[in-house]
DNA sequence: TTTTATGTAACTTATGAAGTTTCATAATCG
DNA sequence: CGATTATGAAACTTCATAAGTTACATAAAA
């Protein structure tokens, strides 16, 4: 099953967004996260919708944070993506007949209801600004790998 | 991102070969579960490979429980499946050379991790004898509707 | 008015579970 | 034995959907 990378690839940009450069267009965002800057419009484009980040058109636009990092938690960009599925597994069928079949949907649905919502509460505590300060961290214990390694974001204000 | 449904369609097979009729041939089992005999093959020859169920070719053959339902945790089932993604959500890429991105992704594999762990410990402690029981519970509770709606498994015990 | 940017519709690609076709192999029945 | 009934397995096609792409409209700044 081919995996949903938009949560993964937002927290990326805003935290960029907010250390490396104040805005930046969907080209150079595309660059950064390897991909198109279509894609970036689409999936920023759902962010934006919920007041996380704004854009702007023409000469000197882009995109740019509309909050700080420490009021941006991971809950509120997956809700921003709306919510995708979690789970690669599921019911075979959503309302069998069968008794057996519910009896085994009932367990399944369950577990991933409990497992769902230890994800989502931890999702919920976790801000922008925790990944950033992790980020801090690790800039100051390999300094020279960031510098050598880093797609230039970490060291470089005016690249993205 | 489609869902995979082996897991459930596992279960469902399993407590029915426990319960109903004490083996069954791939067509009858493609039937029920509203699928390919193939498919039923390829799948429970994983649970067979780790010793869940036997198959007999020939006259009178067909698939059978290897052990007692309380001997099956949902976790045996998930490992003889091969352990495939639980999640539909994932990182960007596994091996960034970005301090931000690794970041991001460690925030989300922490996540990840604890969910899968408790999903996965909870899967283990769920025997299909549970799920069985909590079938024989719906039966008592519906009996009606079971017959008159089920797909002939809850009562009849010849066909499947 | 040219350039640079986003906004968006419509389409193609990539991926893996699921489904299908086909044939080999083995076991039972007559 | 030979016919029948089953699994085993290879080699496909289909399906769903995130991701990627193409094309063009719209808006803002130089």
């Amino acid at each position: 099953m081919r995996q949903d990378h938009r949560l993964s690839r937002m927290l990326h940009v805003l935290i960029h967004l907010d250390r490396h450069r104040k805005h930046a267009t969907s080209e150079e965002i595309a660059t950064m996260l390897r991909t198109n800057p279509v894609v970036v419009r689409r999936t920023l484009g759902g962010l934006r919708k919920v007041g996380l980040v704004t854009s702007e058109k023409g000469h000197g636009g882009g995109w740019r944070l509309a909050r700080g990092l420490s009021e941006i938690s991971l809950r509120d960009i997956y809700t921003a993506l709306g919510e995708p599925p979690l789970f690669a597994i599921g019911n075979a069928e959503d309302e069998p007949d069968c008794l057996v079949e519910k009896a085994v949907n009932s367990a399944i649905d369950d577990t991933l209801g409990l497992a769902r919502t230890l994800l989502l509460d931890r999702f919920a505590t976790i801000t922008l600004a925790d990944i950033a300060a992790d980020f801090d961290r690790r800039l100051q214990d390999y300094p020279v790998e960031a510098q050598r390694f880093g797609h230039a974001h970490a060291t470089d204000e005016t690249k993205v």
